[in-house]
RNA sequence: GGUCCCGUAGCUCAGUAGGAUAGAGCACUAGAUUCCUAAUCUAGGUGUCGCGCGUUCGAAUCGCGCCGGGAUCACCA
């Protein structure tokens, strides 16, 4: 906000000079401003003259002195210098920030929100496992930045959908229907034959439990898999979607790859395709030919057998999104999918619709270590470690934390000794309690009664330690960084931000006193106050934006 | 072999529309609490930003080439 309006005033000294021959309009565009990394080097810093100096050919703290002389003039700068090879670093009055506190709190929940979304309607599409098994950290990961993203960009102003994309059908599903089947047999003393790629986790023999309790051992002799796979496939996805729920996520959707074959789309977009002239048989099967749209070799579409491979349903399935409104599509997708996405926006292009709004969150796996070694992870041979295992034994709020502080590029380190023993030093109750501790704070100035908290009110101009200045400039980047955040689709920026925030107030909090019994200065201890709750609602908002508690207790 | 991601402090990681003296947490050491919650704070860092070359006023950041780790390259999903 403050940024902007700078900005404004900068460009219009910009053209200021041109107007008057100081310099061409040539670096239009080109220069920044900037918070500098260092204190003391201002609030705001432009390289606006070293720009200049390349493209007029000058020296750059000459231009630098002219645009010095220009931004004087504004009421809301205090001080200017040049620095270093050419910076011109601004210095804002106190008063700039000061005010930024009164529309904070009269933005209450809404602080932080905004609009730049335009009400853009927007899919997310994440997890979308299967139902093969209970959700393994990986979908954690997924899911936690799935939702995350969803969040962030409702909070800046996008109309925002889950949707869960899953396919109850196929050699996966037989494999899990025999699985169970196998188990149920063996529960009964019969003789079974498990398959060779079977899944092994418990939780097939509970599901084959279930229906010995329900139907006895009247499935014994029947030659179909089918009440077996159905059965597992209803309690699978029972047990995820309980799941998800724990981590406080509720999707608007979920979308089975069925109805792309009941309704008649896989179809239509072969036609379609082939109308286009990019389909072809060969061998026996059908061909998307990807070659005409520069890519490497042309893919299989229907196999052999008639049946289609994931990539006809897959493409058919953005048409529908396409269609169904939605003008940007998120997929949130494990890096094992990388090769699928090309495949897809081809088809996506060729049928007309812009691949630019699909954009693919790739990330990188979580490896899980143990006993500082690190575990290898197989859903079908049940070496995983589950979402509801990590539920137990760190709760929501850990879990969802941890998995959103990582970027999505990086592989993220899950490890589970410092998850389970490690509660203190834990970068998630650090920002909690400090949210609590001003909720504390806020109880004991009420109890006292001498105090009131209104910024309309308050001399705001007597927080004037530098420590008070960094944090109202702490609450007044906030609304930026959850848009960066946001269109960046990167929550763990958010998670920095909360951190540094956290930082800046425990250490102003040891350093000066909200309340002091002792030394009683009730517009001091005002006008503080207003501050404090500007920073609760910075917190409450940021933790809430990123489905976390802001706890008023620990 | 092709494509994508990663390589920054002992460990886990931030840091891209190129900016000034490269950061945080953990771990380790020494301190701080009669009073707003010590789940906190203060002080302590000599890092080939994987290596090399290039682009330019300026590179962890951009380009090219290497090295190392991971993912992926089906008529599986």
């Amino acid at each position: 906000m403050i940024q902007e309006r700078l900005k404004q005033i900068v460009d219009t000294c910009f053209l200021q000079g041109v107007e008057s021959g100081k310099w061409s309009d040539k670096a239009a565009g080109k220069y920044s401003l900037e918070v500098p990394k260092r204190e003391g080097q201002g609030d705001y810093s432009t390289n606006m003259a070293m720009v200049m100096a390349g493209i007029e050919k000058k020296n750059p703290r000459e231009i630098a002195a002219s645009v010095i002389e220009l931004l004087e003039k504004q009421d809301i700068v205090e001080k200017l210098e040049i620095a270093g090879p050419g910076f011109v670093n601004i210095f804002l009055k106190p008063k700039v920030w000061h005010d930024v506190l009164q529309p904070a709190l009269a933005a209450g929940a809404e602080f932080g929100k905004s609009s730049v979304g335009n009400n853009r309607k927007v899919m997310v599409e994440f997890v979308s496992a299967n139902p093969t098994g209970p959700l393994s950290i990986g979908h954690g990961r997924q899911a936690i930045l799935g939702d995350a993203i969803a969040k962030l960009l409702e909070a800046t102003g996008h109309d925002v959908y889950r949707e869960y994309y899953f396919n109850d059908a196929g050699r996966q599903m037989r494999v899990l229907g025999e699985s169970t089947k196998a188990r149920y047999l063996e529960l009964l003393n019969r003789e079974a034959q498990f398959p060779e790629d079977g899944y092994q986790g418990e939780y097939i023999r509970d599901i084959a439990q279930s229906l010995i309790d329900d139907k006895g051992d009247s499935l014994v002799d029947s030659p179909d898999v089918l009440p077996f796979t159905e059965r597992a496939v209803e309690l699978i996805f029972k047990d995820i979607s309980g799941t998800l729920k724990d981590m406080g996520i509720v999707f608007d959707n979920y979308f089975n790859e069925h109805t792309l074959y009941d309704d008649g789309h896989i179809e239509s977009v072969v036609q379609e395709l082939r109308d286009k002239g990019l389909v072809y048989e060969k061998d026996d099967a059908t061909w998307f030919k990807t070659t005409d749209l520069g890519h490497e070799q042309d893919r299989v579409i229907i196999k052999k057998t008639g049946e289609p491979t994931y990539r006809l349903p897959d493409i058919a399935y953005h048409r529908e999104k396409f269609r169904r409104g939605f003008d940007w599509l998120v997929n949130v997708l494990g890096s094992d999918h990388i090769a699928t996405v090309p495949d897809v926006l081809a088809g996506v292009e060729a049928l007309g619709y812009d691949p630019k709004k699909v954009t693919v969150v790739l990330h990188q796996f979580v490896t899980l270590t143990r006993n500082g070694k690190q575990v290898k992870m197989s859903t079908r041979k049940a070496t995983f470690v589950t979402v509801d295992e990590l539920l137990d034994l760190v709760g929501p709020d850990v879990l969802r934390f941890y998995l959103m502080m990582r970027k999505p590029d990086s592989q993220l380190e899950f490890d589970l000794d410092l998850a389970t023993s490690q509660e203190k030093d834990n970068p998630v109750y650090y920002v909690q309690y400090g949210h609590a501790r001003i909720c504390s704070i806020l109880r004991r100035a009420e109890e006292s009664g001498i105090y009131t908290i209104d910024p309309s009110t308050a001399d705001l101009s007597l927080l004037q330690e530098p420590e008070e200045l960094q944090l109202l400039k702490r609450i007044a980047s906030f609304p930026a960084s959850i848009e960066e955040a946001a269109l960046d689709l990167a929550p763990h920026r958010a998670i920095f931000f909360l951190m540094e925030l956290a930082g800046d107030w425990h250490s102003y909090y040891n350093k000066h006193k909200v309340i002091d019994p002792e030394n009683i200065d009730i517009a001091v201890t005002n006008a503080r106050l207003c501050l404090v709750t500007g920073l609760q609602q910075v917190f409450k908002n940021g933790l809430e934006m990123l489905g976390l508690n802001a706890p008023e207790r620990m």
